[in-house]
DNA sequence: CTGTTAGCGCCTTCAT
DNA sequence: ATGAAGGCGCTAACAG
């Protein structure tokens, strides 16, 4: 059995039967005796018999397979969604093409591209930093390619989107900090054409508002959230005209970073300056428990996602409806850094 | 332009030349006149063409499409890997398809057998750590299908690997800490079917050896190298009869589990204990500078392994002659945990 | 250099 | 319930 050529014909030829009626047995279609089919998927078994993929998309003139665009895939968040895409997707029999933008739109563009001439079935995708509309995204609509943004969406006309509660849990972290006593509140933001962080920081605001506390322009710092902004903005921080006692980071890599500076510079945590900030890696975790973590199901977007673009497949260009799913995420205060790094599905 | 339909028949038709001409074109042959070329390039552009891989491959039995199989995506060192997988194999013309075993030989095994089904060209595989022997990897050999391992392989005759080189790097983790007036060095060692584990335990024999400290058998503490199993190999550790001033970790996320612990027990890093671990995830480079760590370059160990498996898929069936390229880890004692955490390729 | 012919392996009308 | 026939879109002989 050196390389498995075995087709439809061959098959039809031993059983001398036609292979239109193989091809249907192995559909299971319901126009074959049960008894023909039997003795076929007997004999299929017999020889090995794999069904050539190719030849059957080409034939019916689809790929199973999807495109998933992330910033980059070595972030703990785009990792896991993925895994989450790749488990769903597997089981619904459908593959996929993992696509990383470096948060760069030129490469978000190029990738479109790419995932056109591949004939996708259908795009995941989680737009760069760099994406403030989404015009290269038209060449999926013109097609009819279904897409679903997930975690950072474009705010525009009827998609589909699988969204974390960016608001809500902006909002949460802010009332942590609040009432942990904190009276000025640095808020790390993120560029403003992406939704998560317009939304985080609404829900900081919203929360100030509600428990009376007095804005301040100042206190909000932004910038693209790496580690080295974690530190600049750390010295902003000491430079106010106020006692800063709290920071809420729209993410957890910036406020490790000024963590680190504070910490240099004598300032104790949570004691002095409480923080608390969203986690897109698991360092988050492990850090001493003085960063209070907001922890986004990243396994659970990737499949949720993934099972709306597909029945989005299956719906087929009729009525595409666009739907929007939003998850919650969890506050995550830590007694003990301790906790077990290899459970659930990260 | 409604669904993008065109063909190289329709092209042929409009210039009225044959459609075997335009696909000798559309493929850069050098027995068609510049001239005819030209022509129906710009056709081809005008009418937004694009070729139908579907077709081409199913007629050149070729998927342009790489099998990945790693333990687990959202691992730091795995998703770097990927990442340099995706690069290079989207140079090269070639899909990927990434798969996790989830460190479960049965799932592996699921997952070769739909890598054959999707009639891969190639596999790229770091195996779990329940796979022994490769049994399972029988039906790529009989198609000819070839493959190679990463990071974790199989010590198996010939077959192609990139691997780091585990052996020096263990020794110079444990020359490092000898350097630092360790006297006493536990070894938290892995699953001994792992070369990996195996390797970087003869390193950390070699060193001591060399440096004519004692062996004692007791120091080696061997598990799955989970945080839990850190903090359960720290508190075997505090047990031992001697006083451990060292500790060499085949992870990190063991040697942080370790490092948690031992803290709360009021022992200092590394001025009581030095650590140095393997670095899995990024966490290592933003914990304290307390660990040292030992950089696996998970990037180029991605694009290496594709590179290498791309060359034996174009030197076809011939004489796979197999190849094992080894890449040199870094030691990285940090004097500050602020690097950036944004650079390079992760 | 270009055209003719013949499939790759499968699925799907259309007959029977 | 099964067979016959054609074609998805492309490529690779083989001619000329």
């Amino acid at each position: 059995m050196e390389n498995n050529k075995i087709t439809i014909h061959d098959i039809a030829r031993i059983l001398k039967i036609d292979s239109s009626t193989v091809s249907r047995a192995l559909n299971d279609s319901d126009r074959v005796t049960q008894k023909t089919k039997d003795k076929i998927l007997a004999k299929a078994q017999e020889l090995g018999y794999q069904r050539n993929h190719l030849a059957s998309n080409l034939r019916k003139s689809k790929t199973y397979t999807l495109g998933v665009i992330v910033p980059r895939i070595s972030r703990h968040l785009f990792s896991s969604a993925i895994a989450g895409v790749e488990e769903t997707a597997y089981k619904m029999g459908y593959n996929v093409i993992i696509c990383q933008s470096l948060e760069q739109l030129e490469r978000e563009r190029n990738i479109v591209g790419t995932l056109l001439a591949n004939r996708v079935d259908g795009v995941l995708l989680s737009v760069s930093m760099e994406t403030i509309n989404y015009d290269h995204l038209q060449g999926l609509k013109q097609r009819n390619i279904p897409f679903v943004f997930f975690d950072r969406h474009c705010n525009i006309s009827d998609n589909s989107n699988v969204l974390i509660d960016d608001y809500q849990a902006g909002f949460d972290a802010t009332e942590h900090l609040i009432g942990q006593g904190c009276k000025h509140i640095v808020h790390f933001s993120g560029p403003q054409n992406l939704e998560i962080y317009k939304n985080r920081l609404k829900g900081y605001l919203s929360a100030l508002q509600i428990y009376d506390i007095e804005f301040r322009k100042d206190l909000i710092i932004e910038s693209r959230l790496m580690e080295i902004d974690g530190v600049e903005n750390a010295k902003l921080l000491l430079e106010l005209p106020y006692k800063i006692d709290g920071i809420f980071s729209a993410n957890d890599i910036a406020a490790i970073g000024a963590m680190q500076y504070l910490k240099q510079q004598g300032i104790r945590i949570p004691e002095d300056i409480a923080v608390v900030g969203f986690s897109n890696e698991p360092i988050s975790a492990l850090i001493e428990p003085s960063l209070t973590t907001i922890d986004q199901p990243g396994f659970k977007i990737g499949k949720t996602a993934t099972t709306l673009l597909i029945s989005q497949i299956h719906e087929g260009a009729t009525k595409m409806k666009s739907e929007t799913i939003i998850l919650k995420p969890n506050l995550i205060e830590r007694k003990s850094s301790l906790r077990k790094f290899e459970s659930g599905n990260y």
